[in-house]
RNA sequence: GGGCCUUUAGCUCAGCGGUUUAGAGCGCUCGCCUCACACGCGAGAGGUCGUAAGUUCAAAUCUUACAAGGCCCACCA
């Protein structure tokens, strides 16, 4: 550990002033990484002293920035990671960045040409400096983002996908694959964006509806020596652009009104070409006019019905989007233009025999925006059914446990989709494919006798131009971070497999899955336990967030405007399991609010503290009383019971009620009781045991709110005593389960009870606040009336009283309001103060609720059925129930006898 | 076409394989600048848990059907 000196702690703010974030939290992500609280170690792991506890981030793109999505994951990440390394694991959280292939190059080349700069025009080596350059200078600013929001990553293990290892692991996975069959190179229509000129997976296409055009074509029918015979077919199409590349014209096999024309040949209008017609049975009869052009080189269905009856494929699109010389009169125009040209002249020639308007769903690129083509052409495929056997294995045996668990069931479809991934891109920015082909002295390359290795084969090679898929990185992070392919890296034998996949539905197809298959295929395990996945982060009205729309909410906006700690503990609360989350920022109030408590609440005890100048404290505490008082009995029970619900909640990805259990915790119990009964009296001195324990609870709650909002609860950390350098909160034990005070509870829980009547009565009767009355306790025990009387004081002080007379079955104070408190009556004279019948009217009403219960478990208790097949425990139960009711309408009644 | 999710207070949502007369935050009403906090304190109002049937001693919770809203995948000539 550096040498650290004990860190500038602005003094506390003046009594009466909110919190203000801003000042405290820019200063603690330095500490904590210039302390090495974050590192983890992989020799504590190995010598068997840590249990780790591993969590592989995301990679962001490079190109990116923080978006809401981000930050309620890495909230979530955080919160698991903080967490356990409180809890004493060897807690990694590795950072990185996605090298984005596509976007990034959009990004750049866009940069680019604002200066006047194409990338055709400067070529590979050259553009690629510019996207290193481009990287160096404003990539990765995603990451000092997340610092803001006080993620705790061990930023020694950052990674980038395109670096040295990650590269290296790139292209040894190729090759590997490739040995073992697993790759291979084929003739396939693929997703072709002709804007970017590359192909995508179906992974980064969109589908979007789009107002088109259904055409009605009209084909004839020729004979043998290719007259018309006079009849036709008419077939439906949206794309009469491709009309040139038919091969065939299809209908229904049971349909009547074609079944004589199949086996004839018809004419391709447009073109000199004659086709037959073959019979099919995907064709449906009653769309369009029932029967479909076939055109393999241009539709995924056509090519397949192609197959079928053993069709040629015609291409006639060129990479640019442009028709080709196949296109006869229509080659070197674009599609759109052609499109338009076609449907003239069909028109023209009397082809043409209907226009309606028809949704046509587009497939467009979810990077460039381009409408997508189906395009023939080579690429390298991986075959996938052989990887995601054992990946499917593992999801269905729970190896890999999905929370929440419906999603196993979506991945196990994505698993079982059998479809191959190509993963070929024809672009500069990424990883190039480790194949080389053997050039000839003219420079041809010989394409079929290709080498696959890492390293290049030697002179007279060339490598292929085309880079791999981005996902082809991002599938090996859990493993290539860790140093893998060297399987014997410390990293990679401590902190291999990870814990815990936090992330996105939205993924799940063409990250997780991939993953899961890449990590039982490589290295025999699958990469992580645990996948929770979160929902997605939408706007007020449940829309998703978008550029486009504009409806983002910048979380390093509202980190500004109301702290990351804000940000993070509303966040946490939100995150309930897998559900979407409509943000309204406005909700971020409350996680301010709630940092601003906490901060409030120290001053109760903090400023009988000894501080020096810069408000650090001058001195410890002494030692608490040996007998702990009521209330510290009861607050350390909670404190138990919290910790214990926390650790629950926690364990279970229950992220929203981990929060509100630590919420309700500091805001009820220790603000509203345990704070208001210590606190001394205005103007007096804390006495020295209760400060000690105060400061001794506090240190607790910090501990527990620390995964939570790290920031503040850092900073209130060194308030509370004086402290070692390094002596971080972010490397503090998460709190130890205290003693318990079953006993103590109970009757403190009398004392909340009978407080709360009384303030009951005086709200009801518009008291003033600052006048003093009196209150009467009728016990239902002696031992509940001397444990109230011990602390009368106490409850004289919270609720307003004047004198508290505790009694067991005590003789009430005449005309006084009643409240009955479990086995008990609080009395509040009256006489004098307000109008008798109207407390009348409201006992009365009282007395009816109370009834009306009474009624409801009577009817339990005389059910013959419930009393002899209930459980024993579910029946006594109730008995008590009607016991306490029945004695509390005694009481009342009594009461309301006795106003008369 | 296949699958999934949601429906609980005015709003946003919790409610965990069943057991106090269903909770929170925001909003609302009443009273308070009570020397930690008005980003606050105290007291309230507000819900036949989408509809219908079933299982059970007991259903917001389990089953089935239906309705409304949403998502994903496939298809879309």
């Amino acid at each position: 550990m550096p040498a650290m000196t004990t860190p500038e702690t602005p003094a506390a703010a003046p009594s009466g002033q909110a919190y203000d974030p801003t000042a405290v939290e820019a200063k603690w992500s330095a500490y904590w990484e210039a302390a090495g609280v974050f590192h983890a170690d992989p020799e504590r792991v190995l010598r068997g002293e840590r249990e780790p506890f591993v969590i592989a981030m995301p990679p962001p793109n490079v190109t990116g920035r923080l978006h809401m999505g981000h930050a309620l994951q890495d909230t979530v990440q955080d919160l698991l990671i903080r967490y356990h390394r409180a809890r004493g694991f060897e807690a990694l959280w590795i950072p990185g960045l996605d090298h984005a292939g596509i976007a990034t190059q959009n990004v750049v080349e866009r940069a680019l040409r604002t200066q006047g700069i194409e990338r055709k025009a400067i070529g590979r080596e050259a553009f690629l400096t510019h996207v290193w350059a481009w990287k160096a200078e404003y990539g990765g600013a995603i990451l000092e983002q997340k610092r803001r929001l006080g993620d705790s990553c061990d930023w020694r293990y950052e990674r980038f996908t395109m670096d040295d290892g990650l590269s290296r692991a790139v292209q040894h996975t190729f090759v590997s694959l490739y040995e073992a069959g697993l790759v291979y190179r084929g003739d396939y229509l693929v997703n072709w964006d002709p804007d970017n000129q590359t192909v995508l997976s179906n992974e980064e296409v969109d589908n979007v509806e789009r107002p088109g055009f259904l055409w009605t074509v009209r084909y004839p029918v020729v004979d043998a020596a290719g007259q018309p015979t006079g009849e036709h077919v008419d077939v439906a199409t949206t794309r009469p652009e491709t009309i040139p590349a038919d091969v065939a014209v299809a209908v229904h096999p049971d349909d009547e009104r074609f079944r004589h024309l199949v086996g004839q040949t018809v004419h391709v209008p447009t073109t000199d070409r004659l086709v037959p017609v073959v019979a099919d049975d995907v064709i449906k009869m009653d769309f369009g006019a029932g029967a479909l052009k076939v055109t393999p080189g241009h539709s995924e269905n056509d090519f397949e019905i192609g197959k079928r009856h053993n069709l040629p494929t015609l291409s006639i699109l060129n990479p640019d989007g442009t028709l080709n010389d196949l296109a006869g009169a229509y080659a070197g125009m674009d599609r759109a233009a052609a499109k338009t040209r076609i449907v003239a002249d069909l028109d023209a020639a009397g082809l043409l025999v209907r226009t309606e308007p028809y949704t046509v769903t587009t497939p467009v690129s979810s990077r460039s925006g381009a409408v997508i083509e189906p395009l023939l052409s080579p690429q390298w495929y991986v075959r996938m059914a052989p990887l995601a056997e054992k990946a499917l294995a593992a999801v269905r045996e729970g190896t890999v446990a999905f929370h929440p668990d419906r999603w196993k069931n979506e991945m196990a479809r994505w698993l079982d989709d059998g479809r191959d991934w190509p993963v070929s891109r024809q672009l500069w920015w990424g990883h190039r494919i480790p194949i080389w082909y053997p050039t000839a002295t003219d420079g041809t390359r010989d394409e079929d006798a290709f080498v696959v290795s890492v390293d290049s084969p030697g002179a007279g090679y060339v490598q292929d131009d085309d880079v791999l898929d981005t996902w082809f990185s991002s599938w090996l992070w859990p493993f290539a971070t860790l140093g893998w392919p060297d399987a014997g890296t410390p990293a990679m034998r401590a902190f291999y497999p990870g814990t815990v996949l936090v992330s996105g539905y939205d993924i799940l197809g063409i990250w997780i899955s991939r993953m899961l298959m890449a990590g039982l295929h490589f290295t025999g395990e699958p990469p992580f336990r645990d996948v929770f996945v979160t929902g997605m982060v939408k706007d007020k009205q449940g829309r998703k967030m978008s550029k486009s729309l504009g409806n983002g909410i910048d979380p390093l906006d509202m980190a500004d405007q109301y702290g990351a700690d804000a940000v993070r503990f509303t966040l946490a609360g939100l995150c309930a399991q897998g559900q979407d989350i409509k943000l309204d920022p406005s909700g971020f109030e409350g996680g301010r609010n709630f940092a601003n408590k906490l901060w409030n609440a120290f001053n109760v005890f903090g400023r009988f503290l000894e501080t020096d100048d810069a408000g650090h404290p001058t001195q410890h505490v002494g030692p608490v009383r040996p007998e702990p008082t009521l209330v510290e009995a009861w607050i350390q029970t909670r404190l138990a019971e919290t910790v214990a619900a926390v650790d629950e909640a926690l364990g279970k990805y229950r992220i929203s009620e981990a929060a509100q259990t630590v919420y309700d915790f500091v805001w009820r119990d220790v603000c509203d009781w345990y704070l208001e009964v210590a606190k001394p009296a205005p103007g007096a001195e804390m006495d020295a045991e209760t400060l000690a324990f105060s400061v001794g609870l506090y240190e607790s709650v910090l501990r527990l709110v620390h995964p939570f909002m790290p920031f503040v609860s850092e900073e209130l950390w060194w308030k509370l005593r004086p402290r070692a350098a390094g002596d971080a909160l972010a490397a503090a034990s998460w709190p130890a389960p205290g003693p318990t005070f079953p006993a103590e509870a109970a009757t403190f829980s009398l004392v909340q009870e009978v407080v709360a009547a009384v303030r009951q009565v005086r709200a009801q009767y518009s008291v003033a606040p600052s006048k003093r009355i009196e209150a009467t306790v009728s016990a239902a025990d002696a031992a509940s009336a001397e444990a109230l009387a011990s602390v009368r004081g106490t409850v004289e002080r919270l609720a307003g009283l004047s004198a508290l007379s505790v009694g067991v079955a005590t003789d009430k104070p005449p005309a006084s309001a009643a409240v009955v408190v479990g086995r008990h009556a609080v009395f509040v004279p009256l006489a004098g103060t307000i109008d008798l019948g109207a407390e009348r009217v409201r006992l009365g009403k009282e007395i009816e609720a109370k009834a009306g219960f009474l009624r409801s478990v009577e009817a339990k208790l005389t059910n013959e059925t419930f009393v002899s097949r209930a459980p024993e425990a579910v029946v006594a139960v109730e008995r008590q129930k009607a016991a306490d009711a029945a004695a509390q309408i005694e009481a009342l009644e009594a009461n309301l006898a006795d106003l008369g």
